[in-house]
RNA sequence: CGGGGUGUAGCGCAGCUUGGUAGCGCAUCUGUUUUGGGAACAGAGGGUCGCAGGUUCAAAUCCUGUCACCCCGACCA
C-alpha cells in the first residue's frame, strides 16, 4: 500500500512556467516526473507506475503476436550506423560521443542495424524464418526543438519491433500481424485513432502506416475522405487529371506586368490590364516556380525548382518527404545570386530544366548547369498559365504546358487543402491533426543488404533477408492518455493505467477514522485493487481532496464525518459522481467497481 | 536554423524605468489553535539576483559580452 506520508511526491499548487500543454502541465505538478535537461525526463514513483502499465499492455500484446522481447544496450558503436549510411543520414538528431580512446559513439535513435546484426549472428537458414523480435528501450534523439513535456522528448522510451521474412509474402504476413497487434494495444489503451498511409521518411522502405491519435495539439497534420481514405498530408497524392487538346489553345504571349513580385499582386495587375473576356484570372490561373536548396545525406547542395498551381503554397513537410532523404530549405540570397537566370518574382519554365537545355542559351557562368525542374501533378499536357517570363515585369500568359514548357518530373509539394480529392476517389479530404503514436512500415532488403544479413533458401542459395519495423512511442502514449483524460482539477486516469486504483483518504482528526480508512485501504488490497492511503494527520481535508484530484485515480474513497452513519463516500473521478456507501459493504463493492474498471 | 521572450529562494512572481542593507505568495521547519474543499496566528531556515567583464564611493538595477532556458515556425515514436 502506498501511503501519502512517505510516498516520494511533492505536487504543485501551481503550473510550472515552462509547460503548456495540460499533460505536461498536470505531469509536473501532480508529481509523475520532473524535468531534468530540455526534453529529458525524470521520473518518479507515480510516473513510473503508469509507464509500467502501459508497457505491460504493450509488451502482452506483442507477445501475442508472436513477437520475442530482447533488449539492446542505448549506447552503440558507430561502425553498423556507417554501414547503412545512418551515421550521416540522421545529421545533427544523432546523439554522438566519443569514448576514452576517441572511438565514435552513439546514443541509438532506434535499432534497425543491431536487430539485423543480431539476427545475422544466429541464423542462416530460411528454416530459421519468420523471426518477430521486439524491444522496449529508452531512444535518443537531439530533437532541434522538444516540447510539450513528454509528447515529444529526446529520450523517450519506444517498443520498436523487427520482422524478418524470406520473402515478400512473408513480410506482407509479419506487417499484418503486427499491424493487429497495434490494433489491439490502442484498443486497449482506449485511445482512438486513425491509420493512415505515410510516408517511409528516413528508415527508407516502402508500404507504410501510421497511427495518429486525432488532438488539437498533434504536430502531423492528416486527411482523410468519407469514402474511408486517410493518408498524412505527406503521402498524399494528387489525383492526375486527364490531359487537355491544345489544337485550339491562344499562343503563349508575354506581358508588362510591373511591379507583381508576388501572386496576389501578378492576378490584381492581369485582370486590370489583361483581362480576358469570360472570366477573371485567379491565383489558380498562376503557376509559382518556388526554388529550393537541396542537400544531399552527403552535404552536397544544388538548386531545383518545383512549380505549384499559384493558389497552392509548396508544402515543405511534403517536399521533405518527397525528396527524403535529402534535406530541403527555400533557397537563400547567396543562391539567387550565383543564378543570375532567376529573377525573383518573375521566374518561369523558360530557363528551368529541359527548357534550359533545349535552346542551349548559357545564361550563368561556365559552371552554370539546367536547374533541375519538376512539377505539380495537376500540370497536366494541355494546361494553361500565367507564369513568370524570366524577365522582372514580365509574365506569359497562356503557356500551355507539353506545348511551350515540361519539367524534368512530377512532384507531390503543393500544399493539401481541405475539399481536395481523395486519391481513390472516395470523395473530399478534410484535415485534421493527430500525434503520431505508432508507425509500422516494411524496410524490405535495405538493412539486410547493407549489413548483409543473408540465409540459405529451400534451394541451398544465399537470400537477402526482408524485413519490417514497428514502432510505438510508449512514453508519448503515456503523456497522450494524460491529455486525453484531465479536467481543471487535475488528471483522470483510466483504471487499467492509474498509478493505482484507489484513493482512500481519512478526513477528520478522530483516530477512530484513521483506523477505519486504514481498514479499508488494506481490505481493498486484499482483494486485489492497488491502494494509495492519505494517511497524512495533521493535513485539512481540502488538501487531501485537492492532491487526489490532481492525482487522478479513478476512485477516491473518503472516510470521514459520515462514518458516524456508517457510510464512506465513493466518488468516481471520471464522472465526478459521489455517493455514500455503508462501511460494511464499501470494500466489496470498490473493489468490484476496480476489477470491472480495469478490465474496461 | 529563423522569429519572439525570460533568467531574482524548491515552485510562481515583484523589484530594474529613477543605482543606496534582496522582497511577496506557495512549499519547508517550530509552537499554538484548527480538520469536508488548497486553514489561522506567531516565529524560523533558505538566494554569490544565469555567468564574465566594465562604469561607479556603491550594481539585481546602467554598459558590453556570453551562456542557458521557454514559446511560435521548418524536422520526428
Amino acid at each position: 500500500m502506498l501511503r501519502m506520508s512517505t510516498l516520494f511526491l511533492r505536487t504543485l499548487r501551481e503550473d510550472p512556467a515552462d509547460a503548456e500543454v495540460a499533460s505536461h502541465k498536470l505531469l509536473l505538478r501532480a508529481g509523475y516526473i520532473r524535468r531534468a535537461a530540455p526534453g529529458i525526463y525524470s521520473w518518479l514513483p507515480l510516473g513510473l507506475k503508469v509507464l509500467a502499465k502501459v508497457e505491460a499492455v504493450v509488451r502482452e500484446e506483442m507477445e501475442r503476436a508472436g513477437s520475442q522481447e530482447v533488449h539492446f544496450p542505448a549506447l552503440l558503436p558507430r561502425e553498423p550506423y556507417e554501414a547503412t549510411g545512418r551515421w550521416e543520414e540522421y545529421g545533427p538528431n544523432l546523439f554522438r560521443l566519443h569514448d576514452r580512446k576517441g572511438s565514435d559513439m552513439l546514443l541509438a535513435p532506434t535499432h534497425e542495424e543491431m536487430f539485423t546484426l543480431l539476427v545475422k549472428d544466429l541464423y542462416s537458414s530460411y528454416k530459421d524464418l519468420p523471426l518477430s523480435l521486439f524491444q522496449i528501450q529508452t531512444k535518443y534523439r537531439d530533437e532541434a526543438r522538444p516540447r510539450a513535456g513528454l509528447l515529444r522528448g529526446r529520450e523517450f522510451i519506444m517498443k520498436d519491433a523487427y520482422s524478418f521474412d524470406i520473402d515478400d509474402e512473408g513480410l506482407e504476413a509479419s506487417y499484418e500481424a503486427q499491424r493487429a497487434a497495434y490494433i489491439r494495444v490502442f484498443d486497449r489503451l482506449g485511445l482512438e485513432y486513425v491509420i493512415v498511409a505515410a510516408t517511409s521518411g528516413a528508415m527508407g522502405g516502402s508500404r507504410s502506416e501510421e497511427f495518429l491519435a486525432p488532438t488539437e495539439i498533434g504536430e502531423d497534420t492528416y486527411v482523410r475522405s468519407p469514402g474511408g481514405y486517410a493518408a498524412n498530408v505527406e503521402a498524399v497524392t494528387t489525383p492526375v487529371p486527364d490531359a487537355i487538346d491544345w489544337a485550339d489553345a491562344p499562343a503563349a504571349h508575354v506581358e508588362n506586368t510591373p511591379d507583381t513580385p508576388t501572386i496576389d499582386t501578378l492576378v490584381a495587375v492581369a485582370n486590370a490590364e489583361h483581362p480576358r473576356p469570360d472570366r477573371e484570372w485567379t491565383a489558380a490561373d498562376t503557376l509559382k516556380n518556388v526554388v529550393l536548396a537541396v542537400t544531399t545525406p552527403a552535404g552536397e547542395r544544388s538548386l531545383l525548382v518545383v512549380g505549384v498551381p499559384g493558389d497552392r503554397d509548396a508544402d515543405m513537410a511534403r517536399v521533405e518527404a518527397a525528396l527524403a532523404p535529402n534535406d530541403v530549405e527555400a533557397a537563400t540570397e547567396a543562391d539567387f545570386a550565383k543564378h543570375p537566370e532567376l529573377v525573383k518574382g518573375y521566374i518561369g519554365p523558360g530557363v528551368l530544366g529541359p527548357q534550359h537545355r533545349a535552346d542551349g542559351v548559357e545564361r550563368g557562368d561556365e559552371n552554370d548547369t539546367a536547374i533541375p525542374y519538376l512539377l505539380d501533378p495537376r500540370i497536366v499536357p494541355g494546361t494553361r498559365w500565367i507564369t513568370g517570363a524570366d524577365e522582372a515585369g514580365k509574365h506569359v500568359f497562356e503557356l500551355t504546358a507539353g506545348r511551350d514548357f515540361v519539367g524534368d518530373g512530377t512532384i507531390e509539394a503543393a500544399s493539401v487543402r481541405a475539399g481536395d480529392p481523395a486519391p481513390d476517389g472516395s470523395g473530399p479530404l478534410e484535415l485534421a491533426r493527430g500525434v503520431e503514436i505508432g508507425h509500422i512500415f516494411q524496410l524490405g532488403r535495405k538493412y539486410a543488404e547493407a549489413l548483409d544479413l543473408k540465409v540459405l533458401d529451400v534451394n541451398g542459395k544465399q537470400q537477402v533477408v526482408t524485413m519490417g519495423s514497428y514502432g510505438i512511442g510508449v512514453t508519448r502514449v503515456m503523456a497522450l492518455l494524460a491529455e486525453l483524460h484531465n479536467d481543471e482539477l487535475g488528471l483522470k486516469w483510466p483504471a487499467h493505467v492509474a498509478p493505482f486504483h484507489v484513493h482512500v483518504m481519512a478526513t477528520g482528526k478522530d483516530p477512530q477514522i484513521f483506523e477505519a480508512a486504514e481498514e479499508l485501504a488494506s481490505g481493498l488490497e486484499s482483494q486485489g485493487a492497488e491502494v494509495l492511503y492519505d494517511d497524512r494527520p495533521k493535513v485539512s481535508p481540502g488538501v487531501k481532496f485537492k492532491d487526489a484530484e490532481l492525482i487522478g485515480a479513478p476512485f477516491i474513497l473518503v472516510a470521514g464525518r459520515g462514518l458516524a452513519d456508517g457510510v464512506v463516500e465513493l466518488k468516481t473521478r471520471a464522472t465526478g459522481e459521489s455517493e455514500n456507501l455503508p462501511v460494511a459493504d464499501a470494500v466489496a463493492e470498490v473493489a468490484r467497481r476496480v476489477a470491472s474498471a480495469v478490465q474496461g
